[in-house]
RNA sequence: GGGGCAAGCCAGGUGGCCGCGACGGGGCCGCGUCGCGAUGCUCCUUGGAGCUCGCGAGGCACCUCGUCGAGGAAAGUCCGGACACCACAGAGCAGGGCGCUGGCUAACGGCCAGCCGGGGAAACCCGAGGGAAAGCGCAACAGAGAGCAGACCGCCAGCGGCCCCUUUCGAGGGGUGCGGGUAAGGGUGAAACGGUGAGGUAAGAGCUCACCAGCGGUCCUGGUGACAGGCCGGCUCGGCAAGCCCCGCCCGGUGCAAGACCAAAUAGGGGAGCGUUUGAGGGUUGCUCGCCCGAGGCUCCCGGGUUUCGGUCGCAUGAGGCGCGCGGCAACGUGCGUCCCAGAUGGAUGGUCACCCACGACAGGAUCCGGCUUACGGCUUGCUACUGAG
RNA sequence: GCCCCCAUCGUCUAGCGGCCUAGGACACCGGCCUUUCAAGCCGGCGGCACGGAUUCGAAUUCCGUUGGGGGCA
């Protein structure tokens, strides 16, 4: 996970997951996914990150990503094989980034976690 | 000590563990490529093609080790360049920018040094700072008068009429009215045709004088120059050009999504009419000229396409950083030595633990560089005025 | 990433540097009219994105911020 083979990339997959996915929601993000196709030749899971710029500028862009990438990677073992994940974050996601920040650790892993879990992408609940 | 002003510097550090991007070395053979071999199998036209197996090479992925890995503003995109393309780029007009002087620079609207003007108690700071006797234009309201000025309240003597007072009966004084002189004072305004003082006068006025301000001079001195100082003259009205404009200088356009190469897929078809080197039509900068392409084009009809956000390069050795010397007040230039210092492409720097006088603010490259502007935490040094103590 | 444009009441818009304490329409509020509502009439509320500069004087001119919008494969 987090490598290159394992993120999406063209914006011809990100079109297809919006169109063809099915979605879930809660206040703070928004998740897409989508199970491959058979013949795609990519192995395990891949994840696209949709992060605007009225979350804020690219220092807190970047911190925005690489949180939501940790949390979705917390998950990488027990995550369902041949699922494209788009996970976009809405702006009131910077309130559980702050509280990330002053030392309320897992806040964010734990809101991608209960998304994947609605979305029935995840095989079983690890513990947090 | 707390203020003010200026200049310079830093952008948390070190170590451990986990994680990310690029490059390089090694390992491995999951995937596809190429080469060789086989007594193998299938097809068939001598000989080749395909499949299968084995060996080797180098590539992608993976594992491992090493090196490097955001900023002073990376930002805003406000200027200036480099670079690339536009059928070469030329001229004129239009349009845009700049504007004290001298220098620096690849260039600049930047920087340095100075001049002048303004602000401040000072240190110091700020200034789009050419031209208003080339022309056009603007100045609301108020005010008498605002663009060849003007006379409301005033001040002044004289003359004639009327009224009042005094009278030595000659006249004198006051008021009012008309025409006249004047612009000192009041009042209006952002701005009122030089200011202050003295003389002068009926009252006044550059009317005269002194100083100051302004203007002018084939004048003198200093300075490369902006300009400064002096002398002389006659006494003398401005403001706005970030209004149009004039003068001088500069600017071709588009921007790395520029542009080059590679791969796959699709298409580049047919008919009729017009027109032909004396040139249809098109391109080039908004226009004109000029230049370039030019048998192909235009009109009509039938049919089809204008796609894949593909990959690689451009893409990091440069007006480069650091140190020392020399020239220069400085910006900067130059010589020698030394170093290689991000290169992503859904887009990489974080998390955690320990210590350090604990946390740090603003904030993340995207073609590169020189500036400007904006955001922002701290440290050091110097200068300036004030206050307190000895 | 590169290149452009715009900003005036809640909305859509006028606005020659001074007549601007910024005009109009719709909306909103109050009143009149009507049995009531609508329409109509009268009145009110409400705005030059922000900060500097030029000017005697700025919504207007200039510079810088901020916030929107658009184009380019």
């Amino acid at each position: 996970m987090a490598t290159k083979r394992s993120r999406l990339s063209r914006s011809s997959d990100f079109q297809r997951i919006y169109r063809q996915g099915s979605s879930t929601a809660s206040r703070f993000l928004v998740l897409y996914s989508f199970k491959r196709p058979a013949e795609a030749d990519a192995e395990g899971p891949r994840l696209g990150l949709s992060v605007s710029k009225k979350l804020g500028g690219a220092v807190v862009r970047n911190r925005v990503k690489r949180l939501l990438r940790e949390a979705v990677q917390g998950c990488a073992g027990h995550l369902a094989e041949e699922y494209d994940l788009v996970v976009i974050a809405r702006p009131q996601l910077l309130e559980l980034v702050a509280r990330e920040s002053t030392g309320e650790k897992g806040v964010v892993g734990a809101a991608v976690r209960e998304l994947l879990v609605r979305a029935g992408v995840l095989n079983e609940v690890p513990g947090p």
